[in-house]
DNA sequence: CATAATGACCTAACTTATTAGGTCTTTGCT
DNA sequence: AGCAAAGACCTAATAAGTTAGGTCATTATG
C-alpha cells in the first residue's frame, strides 16, 4: 500500500518530521504534545500506519525506529492546489492574498520570490 | 452545529456550488458525476449534512431545495495555509512554485497579481 | 384516475481515522 | 539477580466520513 494521502493527524506528524528531518516516536511525541494531549502509543500507531501508507520510512537505530518523511511539503501543496483549485495557480494566489491580511512587507517579499523564479527560468 | 470543515467529498460539492453559485441536488449530481459514479441519494445526504454543518444553506424553490455555499474558497485557502504552513505565506508560495512546472507566462501573471495587490495597499 | 418520475427524509452498512490499553522484549541501574 | 524504563507490536473501541437503499409525498403524464 504505497503513496496514499495524509489525514489531519498524519499531516501534523509530517510537519514535525519536515522540521526535524528525522525523529523517533518519542521525539515526535514530545515535540507534538509536550503536555501529553496524545498518548505515546497513539503517535506510535500513527507512525506505523504512515509507514504502511508510504508517507514515512523508518530505519532502526539500535532498538528504536527513526522515521523520515517521504511525503514532501511540495507534494502536499500540489495536492491542495489540485483539490481546491483544479491546478489554477493564479486563482490560488489571488485567494491566498484575500485569505488574510497581508502586509506590504510580505507582498514585497512575495514579489521578490516570483521575480527570482522568473530570472532562473530565463536562463 | 455551525462552521465546521469540509471533508474531501464535501469539498468536491463545494467546488460545484462555487462554480454554479446555487444549485439543486440534481444539478450538483449531474455536474459532479455525469456517469453516475455516485448515487443521487448520496449527494443529497451529503448536502443535508453540509447544511447541518453550516457549509451550505438552502432555500425552497417549489418543492426542491436550492443550495448555496457558505464556506468560501478564501476560507478554505486560509485553512490550508495554516494547516500545512502555520500561516507562513512566503513558504507556501515557494512550495507552490516547486510543486509543479510553472511556465514563464504564469510567473509573469503571478508577478502582476502581486504587484497590483501592492499598489492597492499603498493607497 | 393510474402510474411513473422527482424529491425529501430516515436509516443502515461499511470504511477510514483516531485514540490508547495491554503484552512482550531489551536494556540499564542498583 | 531484580526491577524499572523504553520500545515495538497487537488489538480494540470509538468517532467520523462515505455510500446508498427504502419510504413517503408531490407532481406530471398517458
Amino acid at each position: 500500500m504505497t503513496d496514499r494521502n495524509p489525514s489531519g493527524r498524519e499531516l501534523e506528524i509530517l510537519k514535525i518530521l519536515w522540521e526535524l528531518g528525522r525523529a523517533s516516536v518519542r521525539e515526535v511525541h514530545e515535540r507534538m504534545c509536550p503536555d501529553g494531549e496524545l498518548a505515546y502509543n497513539t503517535v506510535q500507531t500513527l507512525l506505523r500506519i504512515m509507514d504502511e501508507k508510504g508517507l514515512v520510512r523508518h530505519e532502526e537505530r539500535g532498538r528504536t525506529f527513526v522515521y523520515t518523511p517521504r511525503h514532501t511539503r511540495d507534494r502536499e501543496t500540489s495536492r491542495l492546489l489540485d483539490k481546491v483549485f483544479d491546478g489554477a495557480l493564479d486563482q490560488f494566489v489571488v485567494s491566498l492574498l484575500h485569505s488574510k491580511n497581508v502586509t506590504a512587507r510580505e507582498l514585497k517579499k512575495l514579489e521578490k520570490i516570483i521575480a527570482d523564479a522568473r530570472r532562473r527560468k530565463q536562463k
